[in-house]
DNA sequence: GTTCATGCAAATCGTTTGCACAATG
DNA sequence: CATTGTGCAAACGATTTGCATGAAC
């Protein structure tokens, strides 16, 4: 959600900055999926007085670009749901609603999914992203 | 997240609220995945000093009891990914690490899971909870 | 030299918590 | 009456933003 920095919503002409760069390498030499404060940490030792402020901004100017991307889920605050039962969900990615999938889940749907061996799975959720009939028809 | 609120991990003895009640009552009443704040929004009217307190803590309570759930992904905090390929993930429930898994993400895979007619899908997200390796091995 | 990126600090947003008082069992 | 639930306000943690200065092009 980093909102572009230039007028007529063209493509913004970003310049590159050490920090950035630094980001960038460090998010590719992991398969951790670190957090931005992991990266504040890391990067504190090579610019001392680096701020959050940066780092955010340049995770969003990433993500922008395609050359990182966000694990985050829909909004960030809660939903609730008094429907207990594990069911899985589709998400409106225009106007955030999010609807119950009748399928009950299952092991067998997920097939050939299945985790590195020693790892034990407990339950798993899917979500679908999309647009809602409404939004399909209203776009 | 919510804290038992009693000494030796006994089961907490809630009492009745009448805050309680209608919460329940209005998630049950609606299947559009409310917010705290929409409740809060909703219960005011009720409740002319109802606080936010209130809400949070009898949404806690509430999941804790079962009786509802809460539409939350993992951490609160955003995850990176420098691996710009759809892919699905498997989240530790005891340490957090997250593993990316090695299936390539497919429309096949999710077989006869479809949403309501109208909708458009156009990505989907699975993802596994469990316990890695390293958990499983010290519990 | 114009514009973007930075550091700093303050602000924002959803959520949590400490406290004194009211309500429950 | 022993505790839990409430309202209030302050605290919290992750993220965002306004502003003056420094770096890219």
């Amino acid at each position: 959600m980093s909102a572009p920095r230039q007028k007529h919503g063209k493509k913004a002409p970003y310049r590159r900055s050490r920090q950035r760069d630094r980001i960038l390498t460090l998010l590719r030499s992991t398969d951790s999926h670190p957090t931005a404060n992991w990266l504040y940490a890391r990067l504190r030792k090579e610019f001392p007085d680096l701020s959050m402020g940066t780092v955010y901004r340049n995770i969003g100017i990433l993500v922008e670009q395609g050359l990182i991307s966000r694990i985050a889920f829909g909004s960030t605050f809660d939903r609730l749901d008094a429907k207990v039962a594990p069911h899985y969900h589709f998400i409106c990615e225009q106007c955030g609603a999010i609807h119950d999938l009748d399928v009950a889940p299952n092991k067998d749907i997920l097939g050939r999914i299945s985790p590195p061996k020693g790892f034990e799975v407990r339950r798993h959720e899917i979500e679908l992203y999309g647009l809602c009939a409404k939004c399909t028809a209203r776009p």
